[in-house]
DNA sequence: TATGAATGAGATTTCATTCAT
DNA sequence: GATGAATGAAATCTCATTCAT
């Protein structure tokens, strides 16, 4: 029966990707974009460097497969928040919070991914395919940010352009927090890029 | 005459690492950071690789010396603005057209220094210090809403947070527009900007 | 059983280290010890630049190799000298014949090794530490003449002054052999240097 | 009158290389022999670099013409000596002592001499030229033993292998406290290098 | 003659990738 | 499939030497 073994080889592929994936974010993290070397990888999940070649063609596949699977670590937390909500008001200010609190945390990943996105054309051009995670992201919240003016709690306006400026907000902040340029709290700044957000965006009925 | 001489040797010095600071900004726009090789630099510069090094003692030197001559760039764009407007509102209007104006031209450039500054930690420390014009930029920025705040145009808030915010915003949607992931135009952009901050941050009387 | 392939590769990093220092030894003899470059000391092993640094982590841990590895050769060839006579005298004798003649067919190399110890102020720094195999040779030779002296063999003296004498005499005559500005032959110099040991060269009338 | 400006012309470059031969001294002495840039020789001189080539064909010229100098300095000491003692022990004696002081006060740069002669292969061809300097000095000791033979003073053997010897314990002393490998005071080691050569190691019973 | 900017060969070191076992 | 030793291209930096002014 040939279809079990082959289920299995799936599983253990898919298992060990997936170990490589957390060495490498482990390895982003301390290190930094250009500390990530294969032969830190392999150290960190193992294994012989060989086998990481075993399993990632290249160095780029392996940072590209990094990559998606952040982004679909986000997409995933993304979906909880907006599911869990009524109102589109209430969902953005949830994001904000939790978004500037994990990528507080995960300042130097988040850094790193960047770095490694602008560094390799390659990369850059793939992500520019529509049904990237990181492209599914940018369109869920500018998604949220249509229905929010559907259903009038936003004013009008471009979504695409609010889900930008949004972005552009979340990972700036949480970049200067990485580099230590900037001391103040995550409620703090929670709070204030909402009400920034309340009294520029939300229609005033009167 | 000696003085002669030595003010010929300081313009041809200055020349030089004039025309060093044009190659390298070339460079890292074509090839990001981690493709700024010295032997890029000196054969777009046309010179040798030994002639990079007479004029910047390492590459780090060289580095800072692009990224702080882009940061006087801005200051000097800004301080131009400032001093040009009555309202605080006004101006800010004319810094978010300007910048981003300006940053879009020199997308590439703006992302591979940021890359640089957070690779490197020398530079990271001397960056840090607050006489740098990259922090003269925020200083700036941040007074300007103070100002605004001050004389009523702005409501209460914490002008660093804000200043956080607004150069957020500034150089997320260059990286955008850098990496081609955004396709909305400049003035549009620049519209919606600064609508959101007029309706956000301006005070309503009534 | 793990153990064998372990002691496999064990023995098979010591055949290359051995190896490399060969080739290193090879090397500083040709070309003295500024001549000792990465690129040679791989072609002369007949492997890749890269692969001598899998074997030691940069230049000086080769140095220090080596200049370890000659110093245990002499260390073991002082011993069993050493051990194979009763009388100090004896083995002051022939420690003299044998190491001229050991260090006349590797002068250069011993030349090479003073210059690497005095060029390098890491590598002196390290050698200073008493146990290394250098400092032990001398030990070994201070303690002979300090035996001697409580057997009544030699006379009373500063055991410590009378060793550097004693390895200045032996590296002095070599570094003359190696650089060609000597031709008497090793047995006349034996004697020569013994019989001044024995007698002083002032004449004793009687 | 041609002659008039063809001496001056010698004047000049005489006072030039002997400036030049002062700042290649100094430089060594502090940097030592791999610290001996053409660079470093021009500055410590106060003049360019270009300048320096002016007056010597490239740098084994200028490191020959410093290695010949410094010999003559050692000529001449040796000769003020021979000249004012009529015993040749006594000159012998105040061979070591002088000879121990001057060294010890110049350890680096002898021993950066050293270096230098070994490590470049034409600079040793060169010297073997019977009438170096160097060769000289050896040859003015070799002569104040033959003598001292012939007087009776010494006892009966070969003095080019006397003068060997006698080089290399000056040489290697000085090398060991250069190095920091010896704490004993230079008038100790006077005295037991005299002794040693007076009477030997072995005691006499009788 | 003096200068010193420009040169480029050459040295050390890193690291992605290959391939024999 | 796993291993990790070997590879060599490429990067940074130094410094002896040349040559236009």
């Amino acid at each position: 029966m040939p279809k079990l073994s082959e289920r299995k080889k799936q599983m253990v592929e898919k298992m060990m990707r997936g170990a490589l994936y957390q060495a490498a974010s482990s390895v982003m993290s301390e290190y930094g974009w250009p500390g990530l070397t294969m032969d830190r990888v392999a150290e960190e999940a193992g294994v012989s460097k060989g086998t990481v070649y075993n399993y990632f063609k290249d160095k780029k596949e392996l940072v590209w497969f990094v990559i998606t699977n952040l982004a679909l670590d986000i997409e995933e937390r993304l979906k909880n928040i907006i599911e869990s909500h009524q109102s589109c008001a209430e969902t953005v200010k949830e994001i904000v919070m939790k978004e500037l609190q994990g990528r507080r945390e995960h300042g130097h990943l988040a850094t790193a991914i960047i770095h490694a996105f602008h560094e390799e054309p390659e990369l850059r051009k793939r992500m520019l395919s529509s049904d990237h995670p990181f492209n599914r992201v940018d369109k869920m919240i500018e998604d949220l940010f249509a229905r929010g003016m559907e259903k009038g709690e936003f004013r009008k306006m471009d979504p695409k352009a609010m889900q930008s400026v949004f972005s552009a907000i979340l990972m700036g902040i949480s970049r200067r927090w990485a580099g230590g340029r900037l001391d103040i709290g995550t409620d703090e700044m929670s709070d204030f890029i909402i009400s920034l957000l309340n009294e520029g965006i939300v229609r005033k009925d009167n």
